[in-house]
DNA sequence: TTTAAACATGTATATAAAATACTACTTAGA
DNA sequence: TCTAAGTAGTATTTTATATACATGTTTAAA
């Protein structure tokens, strides 16, 4: 059972942009701080770019921004944007060819179990994610901060 | 997000089982009733075997049978047993190389989401899952019952 | 007005996990 | 003693994901 890279790095991103706040961040920068590959988060930033999620600026001097305050981006509905995938098991996909779909009490268990996840995922924001631990992150990502 | 079919294999077994009650099923039956390899399923079935889920009798008019009452196994039990690798993101598994592990928040929230998902899941067991439907499930699978 | 730093887009390749297949062996009932 | 079953280990195929590459566009600064 995982998450992709590809949503953890969404969430990573938005982190990142969050503690970085009014100013800019570049995609090659973000990439260095995690060690990351560059080009994979270059297309979860247009994702999060056409879903609203940020402002991307091109040209010199260029780089991306929040486009909301993280009070009001939730962490289940990021989840839900980059998480292409979210059916548990073959019933709840395409080309499902599971012969006891029509009488299977599994899949509404696994379908509860799955809005208990999701749930959980929508009573936090990124603002939960910066907390007092603000200062500690930055560290971690390298972002240079105002202070010496 | 996805669980491999190997756990959903492991509960089709178990449920197959379950309906057929007291009669023996074998490993080929089961595949072929729900078109699935046969070579997989056997895989899943001594992995069911070795941690007591079920009986195997070899040889002639041999096959699988229940080895526990099914109100004692819990769904949890099951896909915690056969999800090998339950660990969402980087974080939780081995070689993580995440730089903001330490001052993360959304690690602990993600596994509030994952312990969420599985209490839903240790709510219920395989007895659950065959309620009134049980003649309906009998004939999805195409077992034979005692009725005409 | 040229240059370079940034994002945009599409395609191709590599990696890793999962699913499936194959081979040889053991058990035990008819 | 033959055959239908499970046991075990290995090999191959398939799929999803991640990464890399190539090329284009925008825009601020030199
Ligand atoms: S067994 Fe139930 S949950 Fe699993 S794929 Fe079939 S219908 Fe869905
Ligand atoms: S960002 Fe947080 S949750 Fe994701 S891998 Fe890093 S430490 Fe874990």
């Amino acid at each position: 059972m995982h998450l992709t890279r590809y949503t953890d790095y969404a969430l990573r991103v938005l982190l990142y942009l969050a503690v970085k706040g009014e100013e800019r961040a570049t995609i090659h920068e973000i990439a260095e701080s995690f060690g990351v590959s560059r080009n994979h988060l270059m297309k979860v930033v247009q994702d999060l770019s056409h879903r609203g999620y940020i402002t991307t600026i091109r040209g010199k001097n260029g780089g991306l921004l929040l486009n909301r305050p993280p009070e009001e981006i939730t962490l289940g509905g990021v989840v839900r944007d980059t998480e292409h995938e979210l059916g548990l098991v073959e019933c709840f996909r395409d080309h499902n060819e599971c012969i006891i779909t029509p009488a299977c009490r599994l899949k509404p268990i696994l379908n509860e179990a799955m809005g208990a996840f999701m749930q959980v995922l929508d009573g936090y924001t990124l603002a939960d994610m910066l907390g007092r631990r603000q200062p500690q992150l930055a560290r971690l990502m390298q972002i240079p901060t105002g202070a010496t």
